[in-house]
DNA sequence: GTCTATATGTAGATAGAC
DNA sequence: GTCTATCTACATATAGAC
């Protein structure tokens, strides 16, 4: 029984403080390589290397490597989750009785990933990168269900509440939308650039985070506040 | 020199009708296989097992496994484009003198996609899941110019001359944005799925198209419509 | 906890008979 | 064109010394 085996049974002992710093390395590391590769495409071997440890070593912190990818998706994923229902919460209280906007529910969800994609470097930019990952494969189906559907039924069920005419099908359909336009900021930089003129583009992240509000905003908002057409 | 091989050179004499039967069955079980499990994940002993043939049959047809991708993707990228293409062409005749609505702009884009997803059977559905893997991945960045950017160029053009007054960038990063909700219609109906109240999902394809081109018109027209934000 | 050494399987690719 | 057999490299994972 390893220590990052996904059953959650906690360890006999704890750590030392340079076994968590070696782990910690590790698991950089492997975060790296999987969202610059795919989970196929970085082999352990590769991972122990960036990490500058013996490939047992990966092992042994890590487990079979589909636990260890498992961990490191879901490593993150408590605080990002953490942040989008902080926000959330924090917008209702702002706004007393009054429902909230879309867009305030929008940016409740999608801020608190750009701005740690955009400030906090470049762990959470391949993060993101694993984000998508896990998003676009049903393969890791039960990793989105285990770290993102819980937090996303929270934002659906928000949607629906400032949409109810519109049937639950439509507002899952715009929401995932949503996140596809979203975790293309953080996959598809580069092919912006190329179909763009290219000149600045990638100091212009802030003006993109505003484009892809702008347009999730009024799609939603289009898609769901009408009736769907037949 | 394999036939396969990306320079273009053509091969030195006629195959046998049964070679290419061979052929495509080679290609359509490693486009299933590719689709399903990307690139790493799908092993040439794989595809040599799904299409019924020796592995040693796959190298020969395919040459290098990198070669064999690109060559799948690339087998059905000048069907799509010329479907797109022609869309375009036959709206612009439709309307004379008038400028194109962005709704058919974007129909012209986006319906021959699903329509070949929709009505021309799995390979058409394996196929879309393929592109959106080569979309978000910059390690495929040759594959993307080669096979894409032509088309997409000309929409984007085709996009900027409806908005003259929105820069570039905002209307590459606008348009990325739709082909991503575009692209997740082909990796994420299970997600929708899940976070939808899941009856009937998957029926309700053609419904969900609508979604996506009422979705796009609206989020591009309220990016591209007002300046950009500071 | 860490490392060396290794067990065991599978990868991509080709040689050469037919 | 096709297939068998095989080369060589690399994969995941663990055993066992320290």
């Amino acid at each position: 029984m390893t220590i990052l085996s996904t059953d959650g049974k906690p360890r006999q002992r704890a750590p030392s403080k340079k076994s968590l710093q070696t782990r910690e390395r590790i698991l950089d590391a492997a975060e790296n390589l999987f969202a610059q590769r795919g989970f196929e495409g970085a082999s352990i071997r590769d991972i122990a290397e960036a990490a500058g440890v013996p490939t047992a070593l990966v092992n042994f912190h890590g487990g079979p490597k589909d636990a260890l990818y498992f961990h490191i998706v879901e490593r993150r994923a408590k605080e990002l989750s953490d942040s989008r229902l902080l926000a959330l919460q924090r917008a209702r209280e702002r706004n007393g009785d009054r429902p909230l906007a879309l867009r305030d529910v929008l940016a409740c969800f999608i801020m608190p990933y750009l701005e740690k994609a955009m400030h906090e470097g470049a762990h959470w930019r391949a993060y993101a990168r694993l984000v998508a990952q896990v998003s676009a494969d049903e393969r890791w189906k039960h990793i989105s269900q285990a770290c993102f559907d819980p937090t996303a039924q929270v934002f659906v069920e928000e949607l629906s509440r400032l949409y109810p005419q519109a049937d639950k099908m439509a507002v899952s359909t715009g929401f995932v939308f949503s996140v596809a336009s979203m975790l293309t900021m953080s996959t598809s930089l580069w092919r912006m650039e190329a179909l763009g003129d290219g000149a600045g583009a990638a100091a212009l992240f802030e003006e993109r985070a505003q484009i892809l509000l702008q347009f999730c905003e009024h799609g939603l908002d289009a898609t769901l506040g009408k009736p769907t057409l037949t």
